[in-house]
DNA sequence: CCATTTTCCATGCATTTGCATGTAAATATA
DNA sequence: TATATTTACATGCAAATGCATGGAAAATGG
């Protein structure tokens, strides 16, 4: 069971450490930068939206975020407390809740979305060409998985 | 100024976001199921035995770690607190201070690498194989750049 | 030299995260 | 249906992080 990893999965894995804090860093930068929310802000009001029915519960967005059941429970207590999102209790189920994002949460999320993309295209789209970026997501997707 | 980013520039960003959550969530998983330390613990011992025997100065590693100025100067408090590292006054400048591994912080990071290199192995090996490493590696390395 | 600016590092304070646990409702089991 | 288990979410408390600032030494430049 020795089994050293290789150079190759050396690479790959601190090419990934730093390239995920390279992008990331640059574009929560250009949010901030821009008087908004974090990231992490931006993905759950566009799941909200997404859901587009009644509302989302939490379980389903934690997984989809991939964040810790606390991290996400004050996650949406701070989104809440600024008026972005509403908890409704939920009817099927007396445990839970229903997330709702509320007229000025979608606004918000409209409203970042030219700082978030242009920040997307600085981080990646001016770095690789299309193929180079069909390859990277790819071989990223297998990992991911 | 419009530009919206495309599709393979989404895919390229929300797969390196998710992969490099699940790389370093199993690792970090790993490493504290076998009752060590974080990664960043590693990483800056490693760097410390990297540099010649005189040690290193900490806006050095700062820079090579990729860690903001406060972050580095407590996780140095951290692990000198622990006994893997200490801190001695700088010769040639009196500001600064000269961070040195310890013996104990040698042999921890030589007892963490068989961890770290099985958690790298079932993280980017057993999932992609060499040549996919390597072009990942490539091409995460232009996006970092 | 002296004054100003920059570099190096630490730290108080607020926010965020992690961990463990709590509560209540749903579900499974006997 | 009474009891045990699991699921959904919140929260107290400790640790880590981010931000702004501080102090002290070096570098800059009159």
């Amino acid at each position: 069971m020795k089994n050293e990893p290789g150079e190759s999965t050396i690479q790959a894995w601190t090419g990934l450490l730093r390239a995920q804090h390279a992008a990331q860093s640059q574009v929560e930068k250009a949010l901030k930068d821009a008087g908004f929310p974090p990231l992490s802000w931006y993905d759950v009001l566009l799941e909200l939206e997404r859901g587009d029915r009644a509302g989302q519960r939490p379980f389903e967005l934690e997984r989809r975020l991939l964040l810790p059941q606390y991290g996400l429970s004050r996650l949406l207590d701070r989104i809440e407390t600024a008026g972005y999102l509403e908890r409704r209790p939920c009817v099927d189920d007396a445990r839970g809740q229903l997330v709702v994002i509320t007229r000025a949460g979608r606004q918000l999320r409209k409203k970042i979305w030219p700082t978030y993309a242009a920040a997307l295209n600085a981080a990646v789209a001016e770095r690789l060409n299309d193929k180079e970026r069909r390859t990277l997501g790819a071989l990223l997707e297998k990992l991911a998985g």
